[in-house]
RNA sequence: GGCCCCAUCGUCUAGUGGCCUAGGACAUCAGAUUCUCAUUCUGAGAACCGGGAUUCGAAUUCCCGUGGGGUCACCA
């Protein structure tokens, strides 16, 4: 259907870490340039020196890396001032612009409309002349403004469609009037509604909303961080939820996307983070899991002290109560800190006669492991819960016979020792 | 406040005039399975912002309200 090329980019300012709403525009230029066989392009605007992050550059590859939104572009604003400037001056020539304070204006026209067909719904946006201003296009530092120097690249670059936030809508007739001036077509215009806080506000850090590299952080898989940001105002058509990128890449077009706000709902991230944990085989869960560890310190590196074996039988009783990575630390932190457990007077009796009976065991096996731990129960009249506090400190966890065979008749008696 | 955008269960959404006594997912609640907790399975409650108009017929089209959001920088 598309006759020209389609290329798309994205345009972050090293301004900070972007967060989850701002990579979904990310996403969304990604899933539409591989949809059509184009181009996906990053484009570092960092005109404003004030407000310039340091380590923000650095952190906006490892987001694009970590989700695998690989780009096959790379520019720099910075780096092509003198392509600004020569634009800027042939509008002074024209008279299209003209000096105030050592920065350059552009003169808006005062007279009729400024109209485009968005992306988003189809629609017409109208707006009139009269209620616009001239704005910076230079600035008297000699960089440009963002109203100027995206769109001289957009059209330099021979980006297809621009595919952004709602926030710039209302800026958008200053674009357009800038590519008129050189006589450009402009791309088409695709402006996503913005994802909303709990509070139904733009997203924001106000929120604590989270980095891309945060959910990284808190054990979330690229592939459901992708995943959910996809249906984060987008809809494949279908009842289907569950995608893989290339799935998404096969699915996307611009008519699913929705023209309302959504609002980020971090259960159901959650939710399907698990989702993703749960299709992962043992060696994949394994692997993920040591990476995690030898990136953390203190306590929770200890992953490695245990046999690889052990752990792989930890790891596959753990997978169905994981929500995230980082779960499989709680799950088993009483096996990798082997932290004492405060027991009341009844459960010390209790943990005697586990000792006991354990230790009365001749085959340590999971059945004649559950079949004394019944016993006790019946014995004592009292619930599996209060055996779960005994041996992990938690009224509940990973399944205790499985837990106590893994670990061995002589580690679990000498947990017993009071 | 001016301008612009938006409006279906608490949340993400399906729905483009009759298939809607509005479907799916998360969350919530109840039940089944079970050594606890999860997983899995079954079920329940839960929405078309209001008012007009068009039409034989509107969640779906139009208008007016109301509500929410965005934007009004030598920021992007």
């Amino acid at each position: 259907m598309q006759l020209m090329s389609v290329r798309t980019r994205i345009a972050p300012s090293p301004t900070g870490i972007p967060h989850i709403g701002t990579t979904r525009t990310a996403l969304y230029n990604y899933l539409f340039a591989k949809k059509h066989h184009g181009t996906f392009i990053l484009r570092i605007e960092d005109t404003d020196r004030e407000r310039f992050v340091e380590g923000a550059e650095e952190k906006l590859y490892e987001i694009f890396t970590w989700l695998g939104l690989v780009f096959d572009e790379n520019y720099k604003q910075s780096e092509r001032l003198p392509i600004y400037k020569k634009h800027a001056d042939e509008l002074l020539e024209k008279d299209l612009a003209y000096e105030d304070n050592g920065a350059i204006r552009f003169r808006m026209p005062k007279d009729g409309k400024t109209e485009w067909t968005d992306g988003v719904g189809d629609k017409l946006i109208s707006f009139e002349n009269k209620d616009q201003e001239d704005f910076i296009i230079l600035k008297s530092d000699g960089y440009p403004t963002y109203n100027f120097a995206h769109v001289i690249d957009d059209h330099l670059m021979e980006i297809s469609h621009v595919i952004r936030g709602q926030e710039f809508i209302s800026s958008t007739p200053k674009h357009i009037q800038i590519y008129r001036a050189f006589s450009w077509e402009h791309p088409i215009l695709v402006h996503l509604p913005l994802v909303l806080g709990n509070d139904h506000q733009k997203l924001s850090k106000r929120h604590g909303a989270k980095s891309a590299l945060d959910y990284r952080d808190d054990g979330y898989l690229s592939d459901a961080v992708n995943n959910y940001m996809a249906l984060l105002g987008w809809n494949s058509g279908d009842d289907r939820e569950l995608m893989t990128v290339e799935e998404m890449i096969e699915l996307f077009e611009l008519e699913g996307l929705n023209s309302a706000s959504p609002v980020f709902d971090p259960k159901k991230l959650e939710w399907m983070n698990g989702e993703y944990i749960r299709q992962l085989s043992v060696d994949e869960l394994s692997s993920k899991l040591k990476v995690l560890a030898s990136q953390r310190s203190g306590q929770n590196s200890k992953l490695g002290d245990l046999d690889e074996k052990i752990v792989d039988k930890l790891i596959e009783l753990a997978q169905s109560r994981m929500k995230t990575l980082n779960d499989f630390y709680d799950l088993t932190k009483f096996i990798l800190e082997k932290s004492e457990v405060e027991l009341t007077d009844q459960e010390k009796i209790i943990a005697k006669k586990l000792l006991e009976k354990l230790g009365a065991l001749e085959t340590w096996t999971t059945d004649e492991i559950l079949s004394v731990l019944r016993s006790v129960l019946e014995e004592n009249s009292i619930k599996m819960s209060v055996l779960y506090k005994i041996f992990t400190g938690n009224p509940h966890g990973l399944p205790l016979p499985q837990v106590l065979e893994i670990l061995g008749k002589e580690k679990v008696l000498g947990s017993l020792q009071l």
